[in-house]
RNA sequence: CGGGGCGUAGCGCAGCCCGGUUAGCGCACCUGGUUUGGGACCAGGGGGCCGCAGGUUCGAAUCCUGCCGCCCCGACCA
């Protein structure tokens, strides 16, 4: 491609709303541009990129027998209503007012789920792979980030159909080893956690995970061994607190100044590992009180799994005290005004020597032992985990990042062939609901990503099978030079029938302006021919990751380009 | 949805408090000339419903009210 003719309008400031990098990037190399918010339009080089990144998706899901589909965006609204995720979409899915009965698809399950129905009709037919590339909409209360988090967006969402649990299985670690082969060859440096599978439904599910500054869920990793899990559900080998030989009696202690843990601790010198802090949540009308060590954060999705709901919120300071006797910040699990259900965190299993509010403004309780002063036999992990914790796997301490999430894998199990019916007979001649799974991958976000993780204070960096070009040839002079213009076109056409994929910066701008814009587009190798250079038969080559540039004589060319791509 | 910030030429911004010539600067763009290996220089030029609507005033980019849009933090999030 011949720049003077394509349209490429790179920035040299960056745009004012533009935050993250990748974002800056994309606008000011002309990748993309905004409509709206969370609503941006590729322009030509970024839909190479995309093509790009969406060739890869194709072969490696063709790979593992997946077969293409185009679904519609639209979707009647009766199949959302029957697995009832109108509602759990709420707002986030998108409706339409001048036509009543139909939506903007955010997802696919239904609309495959509602094609298996149709079809699969036997345990012969199955399993199956069905995947497609394809837009989604979703209607994020905030979008942010550039194309990390739009409205709009290209997802890569694949469904497998199974006849048994071990079969989804199967299916399962295929997609599973697809998409670390995709982000491997996208040249993502990624992990992958253990994950939550929230609205989706479903048994296990993983997430594929970018660590960025810009990400918007956070994980716990271990260096060591390789552990990894969002916070969500990420655990360790945190140490029980356990029991003291010396067991006194409980002791009520006034404590007028302390509200918080930390002033406890601190003006009663106590061990804030043996302070119990206590939490009450409103679960559908009904209190509970969570007791955990005073420097732990409750881990409200933990707490979901476990009560089986999300329906729960913290308690009002009335019902606390109507619940308790106390305020906040004077609540423990001995002395409670009402009996109520009491769960405990794992640590605090066994443990005595412990101190905790008294249920009376200004007063807590120490020596208190969880074995004889409590009654509670609800056990349960329901700690956030920690920077420094140690790794549940090998002991060592973790880190908590943040992470931008690529890719999710589902095994979704049954939920929506039951609620659709999607139902095929076993070999017993029994009916039985299709087992499903289900993969997605965003786009966008992979470029954004790579993006986050290539690039310096000049630009972007492509080195690998995303690059939107390998070679890009700078003419400097060349509209009034035509020695230059002629060798450019000549390597040009030359690179091309190579099978080279090649630029060529035929504009007529000065030096500067394209070895700043070259830098900025960030193709991988630059060669870069200039009247001086010419005049000694050569030309030189500038590597755009390292930054390193040869003098390289002019019928070397074709010799090193060679080299450098094999 | 709560909190904060911002809307002035394609892009980045000043002007607004304290109302008053023809709304300004840098980049980009057009013409001519000089330049030509790291975002050139000189001269001339084009481009604005100052986000929208209403109000106050002799007079509004500037003050007041309402609305819309965008960004950030939070809530939410397959």
């Amino acid at each position: 491609m011949k720049q003077s003719r394509y349209f490429i309008p790179t920035l040299k400031e960056n745009p004012a709303d533009a935050q993250i990098p990748s974002h800056q990037l994309m606008v000011r190399s002309g990748m993309v541009r905004q409509l709206g918010s969370g609503i941006f339009s590729f322009l030509p080089l970024g839909q190479i990129v995309l093509k790009k990144v969406i060739d890869i998706l194709r072969e490696e899901q063709d790979a593992i027998g997946g077969q293409e589909f185009l679904l519609p965006a639209l979707n009647p609204i009766e199949i959302w209503e029957k697995t009832g995720r109108v509602e759990a979409m709420g707002d986030v899915m998108f409706h339409l007012k001048n036509r009543e009965g139909v939506v903007l698809a955010p997802t696919h399950e239904e609309i495959i789920t509602y094609h298996a129905a149709q079809h699969i009709s036997s345990y012969k037919d199955m399993p199956q792979m069905w995947y497609q590339v394809q837009t989604k909409f979703r209607n994020e209360a905030r979008p942010k980030s550039g194309v990390l988090r739009g409205r709009q967006f290209i997802m890569k969402d694949a469904y497998s159909l199974d006849n048994s649990w071990e079969g989804l299985d199967k299916s399962y670690e295929k997609q599973f080893h697809a998409y670390k082969k995709i982000f491997d060859r996208c040249g993502i440096k990624f992990f992958v956690v253990g994950a939550s599978s929230g609205a989706m439904g479903g048994r296990q599910s993983q997430e594929y995970m970018v660590e960025s500054d810009s990400g918007e869920d956070i994980c716990a990793v271990c260096d060591v061994c390789g552990y990894a899990a969002n916070i969500e559900i990420a655990s360790s080998k945190t140490p029980p607190v356990g029991r003291k030989d010396e067991n006194p009696e409980i002791e009520k202690f006034a404590t007028p100044t302390a509200k918080t843990i930390d002033e406890l601790v601190e003006q009663y010198n106590l061990n804030v590992n043996r302070c119990a802090k206590s939490v009450v949540y409103t679960v559908k009308d009904v209190p509970i009180l969570i007791l955990m060590r005073g420097n732990d954060e409750l881990n409200e999705t933990k707490l979901e799994a476990i009560l089986g709901t999300n329906e729960f919120r913290p308690s009002t300071e009335d019902e606390l005290l109507e619940f308790t006797g106390a305020n906040g910040g004077s609540i423990g699990p001995v002395g409670l005004k009402k009996k109520i259900r009491i769960i405990a965190d794992n640590l605090l299993q066994g443990a005595n020597a412990l101190v905790s509010g008294a249920n009376e403004n200004g007063y807590h309780l120490k020596n208190i032992d969880m074995d004889r002063d409590t009654d509670v036999t609800e056990f349960y992990d329901l700690r956030t985990t920690k920077v420094g914790d140690p790794c549940p796997v090998c002991g060592v301490p973790l880190r908590v990042v943040k992470a931008i999430e690529i890719g999710h894998i589902f095994k979704l199990g049954t939920k929506y062939s039951s609620a659709l019916g999607a139902n095929f007979l076993d070999k017993d001649g029994k009916q039985q609901p299709i087992i499903m799974g289900s993969y997605g991958i965003g786009v966008e976000r992979i470029v954004a990503c790579y993006i986050e993780q290539n690039h310096d204070e000049k630009g972007i960096i492509w080195k690998g099978p995303l690059a939107p070009y390998q070679i890009h040839i700078l003419g400097i002079g060349n509209t009034k030079s035509e020695p230059v213009d002629k060798l450019c076109n000549g390597f040009y056409k030359a690179l091309k029938d190579s099978g080279y994929e090649v630029l060529y910066d035929d504009r007529d701008e000065t030096a500067g302006v394209k070895f700043n814009d070259a830098d900025l587009i960030g193709i991988p190798l630059q060669i870069i021919v200039g009247k001086k250079n010419l005049e000694n038969g050569q030309v030189e080559f500038k590597y755009r990751q390292t930054l390193d540039r040869e003098i390289v004589g002019i019928d070397e060319v074709l010799e090193i380009v060679k080299i450098f791509f094999k």
